[in-house]
DNA sequence: GTAGGTGCAAATGGTTTGCAATTCG
DNA sequence: CGAATTGCAAACCATTTGCACCTAC
């Protein structure tokens, strides 16, 4: 635990509910946090092993899964090979997804300001994150579709 | 294949990409677009069942994998128990999940409009669908926390 | 008729779990 | 010190796959 990868309000949030602050959650914390894609558990185990050599997988997805209960962090399909996570800390993630090569675009703005504030109202909701996914085809999928080959397009 | 169940352009998305329009394609589709909620594989199995009696859960397996390449439908966590699947022919999808129990709610309002054809045009991406979720505690989740059991309140 | 699709059951491997040792508070 | 957490490895079970039979086209 040598850096101060949690920030403040992720430690109140674990040690208000009961949790302790490891060095397993901090090396996981730590990898989601500076990941500029969604990460996979094996490939956050990889990448933590950095800071932590003898993490486990099996303490990744009993991390992740804690860090999910707690809306520290999101699982998501993004293609293939299982559940993806991403850090959700900062409340809101938008991306573009191709559902034929699974490439991933992120872009920064949002519509769903507005209506988390209607919406949590009018259900009682405490709105504490948000997704938007736009799903379909990149620009490269299109003209291979248009190429005959699935005939897609 | 005794019902119509899919769409004219469900259809035609098969065949164009070389697919067949089977009994077993015909019965998962069914269910996907009557069921309220998302279902997973083994939900969609027993509810398929009643159209198709031999359907087994192998052919769900390949018919929802297919189904997703092809923009029929999406693969989603709203909590435990694994992926969830949801119709998306009808172009989007919104609602907001509990951290905490699950529950899900559904809500019609959206904002991705105009920012579907901003990306579509700056990206080059075709979209096609979109999903929105809002992520939080439901009322009854934050009257428990509030209740001082985990403190997340 | 034939390529594509299905059901079955076995194989696979991702995920979970029991437990002794370790660590946080 | 006591309860929470971890790593390891075995157990579990969701998912995939091989194959012979069937069906859409």
């Amino acid at each position: 635990m040598e850096e101060n990868v949690m920030t403040q309000a992720m430690i109140v949030r674990l040690q208000q509910a009961g949790y302790r602050k490891t060095a397993a959650r901090n090396a996981v914390m730590a990898v989601l946090r500076q990941a500029p894609l969604h990460l996979t558990h094996q490939e956050i185990l990889s990448q933590a092993r950095a800071l932590n050599a003898t993490l486990s997988l099996a303490s990744v997805y009993r991390t992740l899964e804690l860090f999910t209960s707690l809306g520290l962090c999101r699982p998501l399909y993004l293609g293939e090979g299982g559940p993806r996570f991403a850090c959700v800390e900062d409340g809101h993630h938008h991306h573009m997804v191709c559902r034929a090569c699974y490439c991933t675009y992120h872009f920064p703005e949002c519509t769903a300001g507005e209506l988390e504030v209607e919406l949590s109202s009018r259900f009682g909701f405490r709105i504490e994150s948000h997704l938007v996914e736009f799903y379909g085809l990149c620009r490269e999928c299109q003209a291979e579709g248009e190429a005959g080959k699935d005939g897609l397009g």
